[in-house]
DNA sequence: TCTGGGGTCCTAGGACCC
DNA sequence: TCTGGGGTCCTAGGACCC
């Protein structure tokens, strides 16, 4: 068997990297962004880790941090940081042959055609190009496996100046493995966190060393690869990129809702929105889930959640028709007199657009509903999203999301490009 | 006042079939 | 007293990720 060798390059501090490309006065300065409706801090400078705020702080809570040492907020701009991470994953893409874009700010890579020896200077090489074409400083880590690789990456994060770190080397790995809290490896979360403590696994290296079967019993079958992994046995592949078999769009409303116009209003915008996805990628949804939920945070108001799916006859990308039935899914699932926080919906079982069956009784999308829609996607593509819209997303917008310290768009907005002066 | 949004994979159990 | 056994498919829910 061929040994493999992977690389994971990441972001550092992504979302806040990006605020300081387009703002250099912010380095050096304890920096956060917040989560949509300002609601959690979702990324931290090194200054602001520093001053103990902790990763998915609510942001309340830390008003009083931010005052006291003059931290700079920032609510999140997914349209900048979306196109900042294309930029990095397409010079990443110039420099290498192998690559998994694993989210918006990382990336897994097969080094295994180059020579064993060049590996650092080849990441360090990548590391350079990528911060002078993009302005986001990245880690490397270097392993045998991506569950190593991820180690490695947190290792060159935390330890090392260069923001490279290789441990292909097994003693080292050892080294490493036998001060990592067993809940601090990828795929080991909460639970099995606790779990694995109970059986008497508290690190990485008593993980390893496990018997794979005996855990296995007692989690799953994904914790034994990751046993195998972390043994140095690959188990998992860079996987190439498929499309989406599900989208989502759903969000909190920035304040609690009761009636059912609002509510109807809110998610025909995110109906919008998933659909215009779902085009994107060139399929056509199956069925459709919509949910609808109080806040589970205001313990002492009535509670209520519920959601509910439709499976449709024929596959569908049509915005209208989505609506239409995700309205009817919507009453269905209202009550009066709750205070609502959040509703959504999720498109099912995608599949391509042209791999549809026919049906006897019922027809497909027409090409003038698929030529309609087409239309729409262009033009506020061309001319700024939002340019047309479904009379249903309502004019009045009462239920917009709060966001009171966003940065410009600054790439993607012609009226929020930066000045020089 | 105030706690994100968007994904994937795996498993157990029920429905159904022969 | 006493009512099969084995396979597949589907779905809901639970786990994880960033």
């Amino acid at each position: 068997m061929q040994k493999k060798t992977f690389g994971l390059v990441d972001c550092n501090n992504f979302y806040v990297s990006c605020e300081r490309v387009f703002n250099p006065s912010l380095l050096g300065r304890p920096v956060i962004v917040l989560s949509n409706n300002d609601g959690c801090v979702v990324s931290r400078s090194s200054e602001a880790k520093e001053l103990g705020i902790p990763m998915g702080a609510p942001y309340y809570q830390q008003i009083g941090t931010v005052k006291e040492h003059n931290i700079a907020v920032f609510s999140s701009n997914y349209q900048f940081y979306g196109d900042m991470s294309q930029r990095v994953m397409n010079s990443l893409r110039m420099l290498v042959s192998n690559m998994e874009v694993y989210s918006i700010d990382e990336a897994f890579i097969r080094l295994d055609e180059l020579p064993s020896n060049d590996l650092l200077e080849v990441a360090v090489h990548v590391r350079e190009k990528i911060v002078q074409w993009t302005g986001i400083p990245t880690s490397f880590g270097i392993a045998p496996t991506k569950t190593l690789s991820k180690i490695a990456n947190r290792v060159a994060k935390k330890k090392t100046k260069v923001g490279v770190f290789d441990i292909r080397d097994c003693s080292l790995q050892e080294q490493i493995m036998v001060n990592l809290p067993v809940g601090d490896i990828w795929g080991i979360s909460h639970r099995w966190g606790t779990k694995l403590r109970s059986l008497g696994i508290s690190t990485a290296l008593q993980l390893r060393d496990a018997n794979a079967k005996f855990i296995r019993k007692h989690t799953s079958v994904v914790v034994e690869r990751i046993i195998y992994e972390l043994q140095g046995l690959s188990c998992l592949d860079l996987e190439n990129s498929s499309p989406r078999k599900n989208i989502m769009s759903s969000k909190s409303f920035g304040r609690l809702i009761s009636d059912i116009e609002s509510i109807e209003e809110a998610l025909a915008n995110y109906i919008a929105r998933a659909c215009e996805k779902l085009r994107n990628q060139n399929s056509k949804a199956q069925g459709i889930y919509v949910f609808l939920r109080t806040n589970p945070f205001q313990k002492t108001r009535p509670q209520y959640t519920n959601g509910a799916t439709i499976s449709f006859e024929l596959p569908t990308s049509d915005t209208r028709r989505i609506m239409h039935e995700a309205k009817k899914l919507l009453r269905m699932l209202y009550r009066r007199g709750y205070h609502y926080h959040k509703c959504g919906i999720i498109l099912l079982d995608l599949i391509p657009k042209n791999h549809i069956q026919n049906h006897l009784l019922v027809k497909p999308d027409s090409s003038d509903q698929d030529n309609l829609m087409k239309v729409l996607d262009n033009v506020n593509k061309v001319i700024g999203s939002e340019t047309v819209f479904y009379l249903s997303q309502g004019t009045k917008n009462n239920w917009k999301m709060r966001s009171e310290n966003r940065s410009p768009r600054y790439t993607t907005q012609w009226t929020e490009l930066p000045h020089i002066s």
